[in-house]
DNA sequence: TGATAATCGTTGCACTTGCCACTATCGACT
DNA sequence: AGTCGATAGTGGCAAGTGCAACGATTATCA
């Protein structure tokens, strides 16, 4: 009888895996991974952040962070240039090359978007932008780990 | 404009990742990491089932699927039986050592989605499994690796 | 000022995941 | 029966991710 209802974790995991296989497979010519589209997309919205910033912003661990736009530094669509104010930070700027596929990347996302809002209507993808981000709220909220990178 | 809409892969981004930490952290006494529960879960659905039916239900890469059932049967969750008919194939089977955390890892899941659920009411949450399902499927229907596991 | 705690970033490790190449087996067809 | 393509499963590789330990810098405060 609640069967079913065990199953929101398994479409969010279809949901993600294949959001990253078809990003992956898009953005792959511009050798960007399924792990860097995200840091790109939210330097894209605003630039100049920490990489503290950007991992609290995301919620993702700051060892990941490094490792992303590390590489993103060595191909070129990023650079750090450490603050005056605090030695530790970088301030991440992206370069014109990321600037140039800015359009390019952003409308991967839109393609996809729209593959997984087909057949809704417009009401449905509405609601469901709001109810996923009231349930990733609340997943944020909980998690403990989420403590460590609570720069919003 | 059209800034906020970009958003959904964020959203399941972060639901996807907190989900897998919250179940890690609540499994991990019993050795079970987030890549085994989902197994587990589809076992305890159905039982004895192949690897091949396996990935294809769940759309995992049959890699993938081979490297969780290989640590859950060394873990003594799971055994393996090669099938007379056709002796490429396993069965896979729970042992009375899975079939005894059964609730455990039910109740995992269950806390999990009461806690993305909070503040949404009877009515959202319908709604928001069935537009995830919907985007779920669109998702795997365009998959073109879904062809190859696709024995549902 | 000097010692201690907190913060930003890096690195190593483990785990998950997908892809590809490969083996073994099965099925179909001549 | 023998051959050849398809299928189930394995293993290696690479990438993404989180965690914990660490170094460097900054902030706090006695």
């Amino acid at each position: 009888m609640n069967d079913p209802k065990y199953t929101i974790s398994r479409w969010v995991s279809l949901l993600y895996r294949y959001g990253q296989m078809y990003i992956g497979d898009r953005l792959k010519h511009l050798d960007i991974g399924p792990g860097q589209h995200i840091f790109l997309n939210a330097l894209y919205k605003e630039d100049g952040l920490s990489q503290e910033e950007l991992s609290g912003y995301l919620k993702i661990d700051k060892g990941t962070t490094a490792k992303a736009l590390k590489k993103l530094e060595e191909q070129g669509y990023v650079l750090r240039q450490v603050r005056d104010e605090d030695k530790r930070s970088y301030r991440v700027f992206l370069t014109d090359k990321a600037l140039m596929i800015r359009e390019e990347v952003r409308s991967v996302l839109a393609d996809w978007r729209a593959i997984i809002y087909e057949g809704l209507t417009e009401e449905e993808q509405r609601m469901a932008l709001g109810i996923l981000e009231k349930m990733g709220t609340n997943a944020a909220r909980w998690n403990p780990a989420q403590d460590k990178n609570n720069n919003e």
